[in-house]
DNA sequence: ATTAGTTTTAAACTTCCGTATAAAACAAGC
DNA sequence: GCTTGTTTTATACGGAAGTTTAAAACTAAT
């Protein structure tokens, strides 16, 4: 008798509540974790009564699931989009440059925020050492496409690259930009680190030079 | 009155418990993080009462840093003689991948275990998101000296190399290297990845040859 | 205005956690 | 063998968390 109109096809005043307590839900799940944002602190930010996440969303857990469903999807398209804009723009033969810096900032892009609020690369991070998400969802709606979209670019825009090298170099700007998200914290976190103020525009220009030049290093060997 | 001998200089029977606390401490930390393990999960692997946590480490709190103690300085002090090892074999100036390899073992070796139980990796991770460490204990001892020690040894080892950038070259091959950690966990828990087996000795392969060749590129970019 | 359905509220319940306590068990020296 | 100091045990406390409940408040159609 008592159920919230949960449909997708709804567009009724009852969204307001429930979309603040994403919002909310979102700010403290990325800057406590799952475990460190309690439901008490999240409905305080959203102005609610802590029984309303229960009763929009049915748990915790469910809650978590739907933060990320917000942005699980637009993440990845936005990197496949970009990605498949420079292939489009450039025959199939793009610079290998050039589709790594549209796939570095769709992939930074979302994650650090200079809003402290939304950042999803240290979320990320967090679901990727200990998954709270339901079975192989973060994997199989993000992780791979990803991969995929990019591996197959990659061997297009280089070609000579050794395929069987593809997932590794993938990991290995993804490990790269990754760690962008970690360092940008840890650069505001670490007071007295006496290292140089973090330019992430810098670091992302870096990551392209820097991996351009590795995955040239497989085209060439394949050539010898 | 009640004190138990917590002397550095002591090799008591009472080393049995502590011990045994420390190890399930180091186990449940790297599978469950700080807040996941609970004492008295970690009591129960020990095999003594909770309130031994409290009596040898005076609360939870100290008992990580204790888990962490036991690891910090000598993964450390692993990284740092591996590379210069490499820099006094060679009078200086050795081989660009020589340099890379020794670091990149030296990193992975103590944080990829196939033990499962000691996956200080993972450990790592959680660190690098929430500190639960005092102040800046993990960036100071550890991270710090490691980048320090890393960035010198490029420099001699690659002559040429911009030094400005050698602060986002070493970020580079770390990212990477803490990639490798994540990935070998994920495949493990991905079911049906689809992908290739992970090989740990040949993705550390990739990340020497992919980086020299990152590294390169700064070098040659400034004689041009 | 009444009713039916929905949303919001306050309070309670259950469970789990870290810590503290005080008694018991143990070990060793005199 | 008693005493003294150390370790182990069982138990309890206080708090915080997620969830549940049932009543209240609200909304809108009849």
């Amino acid at each position: 008798m008592m159920m919230p109109q949960d449909n997708e096809t709804n567009n009724n005043t009852n969204k307001r509540v429930r979309d603040r307590l994403l919002d909310a839900a979102e700010e403290l799940f990325c800057e406590h974790g799952f475990e460190g944002a309690s439901i008490r602190d999240i409905a305080a930010i959203a102005k609610c009564n802590i029984a309303s996440v229960n009763y929009y969303f049915g748990g915790k857990e469910k809650l978590y699931e739907e933060v990320w469903r917000r942005h699980l999807i637009p993440m990845r398209d936005a990197r496949i989009v970009s990605v498949n804009k420079v292939m489009s723009q450039s025959d199939g033969k793009p610079q290998l440059e050039e589709l790594l810096k549209a796939f570095a900032d769709a992939f930074v892009g979302p994650m650090v925020d200079d809003n402290k609020s939304r950042q999803l690369g240290i979320l990320m991070a967090r679901e990727w050492i200990d998954r709270r998400l339901p079975a192989n969802m973060f994997f199989d709606d993000v992780i791979r496409p990803t991969m995929t979209a990019m591996s197959k670019a990659l061997v297009k825009a280089c070609p000579g690259l050794d395929e069987s090298k593809v997932p590794l170099v993938v990991l290995s700007i993804v490990g790269q930009l990754v760690q962008l998200a970690h360092i940008k914290t840890m650069f505001e976190q670490v007071s007295d680190s006496g290292l140089p103020i973090f330019n992430l525009a810098e670091a992302i220009d870096h990551v392209v030079t820097f991996s351009a030049a590795g995955i040239r290093a497989y085209a060439e060997d394949k050539s010898e």
